[in-house]
DNA sequence: AAAGACAAAAGTGTATACAATTTTTTCAAA
DNA sequence: TTTGAAAAAATTGTATACACTTTTGTCTTT
């Protein structure tokens, strides 16, 4: 544990985790002056925050107007599902191809979790462990490149959920992530790989399924 | 022309050309008061885009000490160019699919003026278009997301280079290009995306050839 | 001369001050 | 009441101040 974690990291942790877990809805204002006061530091600091968060594409900076929790159109939506889809089938072969037995045991474990979380009907345990699930893979594979890059789509994609996804789904998820696993198992590379694609297709159909705008912000929905 | 740029995000411009051109080397202090100096701005706004550099990888900040050009090791290096492979073969297979008349004269065109550029012995501009090839790609495609992921990780394949392509290694990439192009031409899905991912492991190879690091800063050098 | 301790200088990290802009409130006129 | 203009308040953007850490330089001791 030699991580040197900046009172500004905290903050970016802090805003991270209420805007994925939806506590801050898409449209919301992030006046610098609430958050310093509630964080107990100087505007710099949250300022140097909000640089950041508004890079990861999480909050949308406007000049002189402040930051809001980002709003992310449906095309844009597309686009990072797109590009998960890209980038994780590639990366699936890549494991099945690298494949290590412990990798296997690991993610079977992982898939547990998933559904005792399920099981007892904890929202936002699930759908950390479900993104998760994605992440891991990249850090077995021992490439923390791969692992940033995923996360920070996992958050978009996160940001996009309207709203948590329905048990139903989340259970269908993680039948999937089994399927995902099994198939690794067998080393059916192909398998794997086109299971890993529907996935993240029905992940994404899920998520379209119900898009109206629910906005408290008038100006913003009409935009 | 509706963008807005910010005092920031030119620096942020300024010091990643600087970086990616290497006229800034690994490792290379980069001290707050002297770039607020040069820049005409308070340390505030350096600082502002020092940070968003770190988040891009281009530079590393070390606490109280300072922020640095980043020194990527061999590791990294091959994380990120494992995650262009996976990422670009899947958007070449995507491509070809989606593929319209015009992206690929547009690619033509933009092949063409590579050759031009190296023809001309024109260093950086041969650089640069070598690189924008496979945004190009990306945002043709119509997709933001996936062209600005894609500039980010080319930015640090520039880091990653120590020295600029030698003249043969830029005329192999040229080829390279147009060989991928002229395999989509023909609509074969399967040999544009194996010339991507060959493509990408030469240029890799060609960076990881000579690879002796000189540093001015011994410390650095030594760690 | 080499090594170590101390002092001075330089540099970073955070808070605060202030100008410029936007938002809200107030109030007069239709 | 509704509309619009002007004033007030709040908020952002940038610079500066200051405490604290690191680096550099000097002097003493061996």
């Amino acid at each position: 544990m030699s991580e040197t974690t900046t009172p500004t990291d905290q903050i970016v942790e802090g805003l991270t985790r209420a805007i994925v877990e939806h506590r801050l809805q898409p449209g919301a204002k992030l006046a610098e002056q609430k958050l310093a006061d509630h964080y107990g530091v100087s505007r710099t600091l949250v300022r140097q925050a909000l640089f950041q968060l508004s890079q990861k594409r999480l909050i949308q900076m406007e000049p002189a107007r402040g930051a809001f929790v980002a709003t992310p159109s449906v095309s844009e939506a597309r686009q990072v599902f797109a590009v998960r889809r890209m980038l994780e089938a590639e990366m699936t072969r890549a494991f099945v191809r690298e494949l290590q037995p412990e990798w296997l045991t690991s993610l079977q474990e992982h898939v547990a979790q998933e559904r005792a979380a399920i099981a007892q009907d904890n929202v936002s345990a699930r759908t950390e462990l479900l993104g998760d699930f994605h992440v891991r893979m990249a850090e077995l594979m021992d490439n923390p490149v791969l692992a940033d890059m995923l996360n920070d789509l996992i958050s978009r994609c996160a940001l996009i959920t309207l709203m948590y996804q329905s048990a139903h789904a989340a259970q269908h998820s993680a039948d999937e992530h089994a399927a995902i696993v099994q198939a690794m198992a067998e080393r059916d590379e192909n398998r794997a790989v086109r299971l890993m694609a529907e996935h993240l297709q029905h992940v994404e159909d899920s998520l379209m399924f119900e898009r109206t705008v629910p906005s408290n912000d008038v100006a913003q929905a009409l935009r």
